[in-house]
DNA sequence: ATTAATAAAGACCGATCGGTCTATTTTGTA
DNA sequence: TACAAAATAGACCGATCGGTCTTTATTAAT
């Protein structure tokens, strides 16, 4: 059979992902080398180039499988029912969690990779902008269920809206850098909640 | 005299300073290499190092040299007599036209060098973190004269609401790159104009 | 057990990295 | 004009970069 083959092959290719994932957050993609992952892994050379073209398409990889990593184990039917400002706080809530270290150490992958390729490489930019408009999706779909359930004042713009959600969070990311302290994430939260009350009608 | 040599190091150390300050901005610490300098500031190795005895000594003035280029043209004095509302719409107004492209390329230093040295280099985000006090306290010191002036509520938390600020400019910052888009910035900024409008007393 | 296919190892490549050092040029002094 | 000092050029260094290629293990099929 070709299965064991294959599994083998997938396995070590998620190894290398796995590690280059955490070192391409951490140190960034010019910061980050291939003996880096070479030494993360334990493989030698050879090894991770039978399974990636070049450094780039670890790169791709290991972006795609952070970002996956911290929307994959949301379970947006758990929504189901709540009101519109309860699904926002628990979508930031549960985000919280997830950016927490060690579980994602380096940050928010979105903030670290969109700052550093914006002018670099269009490639791995087209990758950030299509998990940001995930993101923003998310945000959106919640907002415009919200309005149509009257929740909502229909006035609100629901794109406006999540990107102004989007910033906070991200100015927040920044700044839990900058001092090293994650209850910046935290306030910033705190006050995207309270931008969606501003929201609610009543 | 000895004042014709000393004009010279210092012109050409600026010529250096300047030309790397762009491209470490643009490129990043790690992406951007002494031969790319070189090539930038038409100088060779040997005299590039006889200014700096390092590329990360040229990275910290690079760095320093962005942000005061930012803030250095900002006048405070020109807010005196002016509503605190006004005084903080004038800072965000100054900050978007001095982020326009070209004028600073590769988007907001702070932004950019944050994300960047947070998990690799101790020094360089020591001096993030000074400059980002400095804005902080800008805003601060606004909020506070407005609060004593009884324009703003004595329950604004002046740090709190610095904090605030940034992070929403810095989410515009970055949504700018991602999407290539300055309007992001330009939204951010009337989003701060909203919040500083919240705060005021009528 | 033999053979074919796949996966991984690791020697090797030219290019470039940050940094040093000496030779040369430019500048100021006498 | 001769000399000293300062600034710059550019050859040179070992280390490391991303990437290739051949050899060696490993695994599956016969």
């Amino acid at each position: 059979m070709k299965q064991k083959y294959t599994d083998k092959k997938a396995m070590t290719n998620k190894r290398i992902v796995e590690k280059a994932a955490e070192l391409f957050n951490i140190k960034g993609y010019a910061g980050t080398s291939i003996s880096d992952i070479m030494k993360a892994t334990g493989m030698e050379k050879g090894g991770i180039y039978g399974h990636f073209k070049s450094k780039k398409e670890i790169a791709l990889a290991a972006f795609e499988y952070n970002m996956n990593r911290v929307f994959k184990s949301f379970d947006v039917n758990s929504l189901n029912g709540k009101p519109s400002a309860e699904k926002l706080h628990i979508l930031f809530r549960y985000l919280e969690k997830m950016y927490d270290e060690p579980y994602l150490s380096g940050g928010c992958p979105l903030l670290n990779t969109a700052t550093e390729v914006d002018d670099t490489d269009k490639e791995l930019l087209l990758k950030v902008r299509q998990y940001l408009d995930k993101f923003k999706r998310l945000i959106c779909e919640i907002i415009k269920d919200g309005v149509k359930a009257k929740e909502i004042s229909s006035k609100t713009e629901p794109e406006e809206f999540a990107i102004a959600c989007i910033e906070i969070f991200e100015g927040g990311n920044l700044l839990v850098k900058v001092y090293n302290d994650k209850s910046y994430r935290a306030k910033a939260i705190s006050r995207i909640k309270t931008l969606i009350d501003s929201e609610i009608m009543r």
